[in-house]
RNA sequence: GGCCCGAUGGCGGAGUGGUUACGCAGAGGACUGCAAAUCCUUGCACGCCGGUUCGAUUCCGGCUCGGGCCUCCA
């Protein structure tokens, strides 16, 4: 039985699918402009971690999982202006680094991965709905949502009118009826992005996109809506205000997932405080996928995860670890006690120590994969997937010489070697060596 | 200002009303030609002040500090 914690109840609740048989989760994905910082990594991997343990529990045709690409936005365009080209070569290109970035995580393609500029057609079929059923005005060019006129607004992020109007920052716009009335569509001059629409040519609104494409391709209520703590507000509030007005009350998602930010110092990581570290400069960087991976998972996916160096060290030992328990063995049982972590909110740090403790090489493996790790061989994770012949000549001269006792041939290959990344280890089969 | 979250040993990080996980790093030992790996041993931790209690790190209140959201943001 899996449990989790619903941000709206702020509370862990059991998890009871609407259809076991068909479990449908929703997570916010990246709007493609730049490269994933680490932070943004943190939902693929974690949401990539439960979608694991749903198909473990509940079968592996069992979930239906959904993570948007937002391809239209005001900072695709801004890049696209700035490099002179057509929005679509930013999209793609930073799709594709995004898709790369992930998998080299161990994070599996979602089910569906549904693209904000495909599906216009049905945000202008919603925003409509929203219109014709008084929720939704057009002014100016623009459709808003009328926040009065959805008298739950605020449930999520547990925010009253007055605490919204106090803490509005920004310059209310003269169209808007109410300050709190978000943007569902807004009016595209002649060069730039844009879409025909009942109100004129335009382009849709950020939180609209996510509502009518979890509708598209979930349905009106799904199971599982999660994204970062920062979406709560006023992004998630707003898709359920849109979702829950247009379809008659219906919720829009049963349980309310949010991970926490990974720390830079002090604050969060984010690209508007400069201090990103971005997933590909980390792989560049010859940090491998499955490190990260189990960085981000070594803390509770609730609780703020600090960056720091030694994490990464920490995080290579410990695979080094598991993998040299794990050996190549074919994966046989899970474990039952990691099992029992990630069914309780997700509790990877839990079930990665229990890891660390289970003694059966296959089952070793087996409970790793649930996490999404120790899925290499043995000797690729050690040695790589490189030419390895000049090593083996080199151990095998260095072996020859230990034959005949002379160790100071034998330590000083062994000492080239290590210079070069490569540490010796002799065992009771021999000597074997791994890149460093 | 409003709303919310957090504070655990050198570091990371679970958990619990009463013998306080686990990992990393460190120290000692075994093993090794020497190492490495492995194994064993080891290590005064629960922000502050009150309260409840026979007993609180764990529950309650206050405080301090830190963070997040209120604007694009994972």
């Amino acid at each position: 039985m899996i449990r989790l914690y619903d941000t709206l109840a702020r509370e862990k609740r059991e998890f009871e699918p609407a259809d076991p048989q068909r479990i449908t989760m929703y997570v916010c994905g990246p709007t493609v402009y730049g490269r994933a910082h680490i932070g943004n990594a943190r939902p693929a991997v974690v949401f990539d971690t439960l979608s694991r343990l749903i198909r473990h529990v509940h079968g592996e045709g069992s979930l239906t999982y959904a993570r948007n690409i937002t391809d239209v936005d005001d900072k695709i365009i801004a890049a696209a202006e700035a490099e002179g080209v057509d929005p679509s070569v930013i999209t793609d290109r930073y799709e594709r680094h995004y898709l790369d970035d992930m998998r080299a995580l161990g994070v599996r393609d979602p089910d569906i991965a549904p693209h904000a500029t495909r599906e216009i057609a049905a945000m202008i079929a919603m925003i409509a709905r929203l219109v014709e059923l008084g929720n939704a005005y057009a002014a100016e060019g623009h459709v808003l949502f009328h926040v009065p006129s959805d008298p739950g607004y605020g449930a999520l992020s547990r925010r009253d009118r007055e605490a919204m109007l106090a803490g509005a920052r920004v310059e209310v716009a003269p169209y808007k009826r109410d300050p709190a009335d978000f943007v569902l569509w807004k009016p595209s001059p002649a060069d730039v992005v844009g879409w025909d629409s009942p109100w004129g040519r335009g382009r849709p609104g950020w939180h609209i996109e996510c509502s009518a494409m979890i509708r598209e391709h979930l349905g009106e209520t799904i199971d599982i809506h999660g994204g970062g703590l920062d979406l709560i507000f006023p992004h998630h509030e707003n898709e359920i205000a849109q979702s829950r007005c247009a379809h008659g009350g219906a919720p829009l998602a049963r349980y309310w997932l949010h991970n926490g930010f990974v720390d830079m110092g002090a604050e969060k990581m984010s690209k508007s405080l400069g201090n990103i570290v971005s997933v590909g400069e980390l792989l560049a960087a010859g940090h491998r996928g499955e490190t990260l991976r189990l960085a981000l998972l070594s803390a509770h996916y609730r609780q703020p995860l600090p960056w720091t160096g030694s994490l990464l060290a920490q995080a290579t030992a410990i695979l080094d670890r598991l993998y040299r328990s794990a050996g190549d063995a074919a994966p046989a049982e899970v474990d039952g006690g990691v099992v029992d972590a990630l069914a309780d909110d997700l509790n990877t740090p839990l079930a990665l120590s229990r890891l660390a403790a289970v003694s059966d090489a296959g089952s070793l493996k087996a409970s790793a994969a649930l996490l999404g790790l120790v899925g290499e061989t043995h000797d690729r994770w050690f040695q790589g997937s490189g030419d390895s012949s000049e090593v083996e000549a080199r151990v095998a001269e260095r072996t020859a010489a230990k034959a005949r006792r002379d160790f100071a041939t034998a330590d000083r290959i062994r000492d080239e070697l290590k210079a070069e990344g490569i540490l010796l280890e002799d065992g009771p089969q021999g000597t074997t060596w791994r890149r460093a």
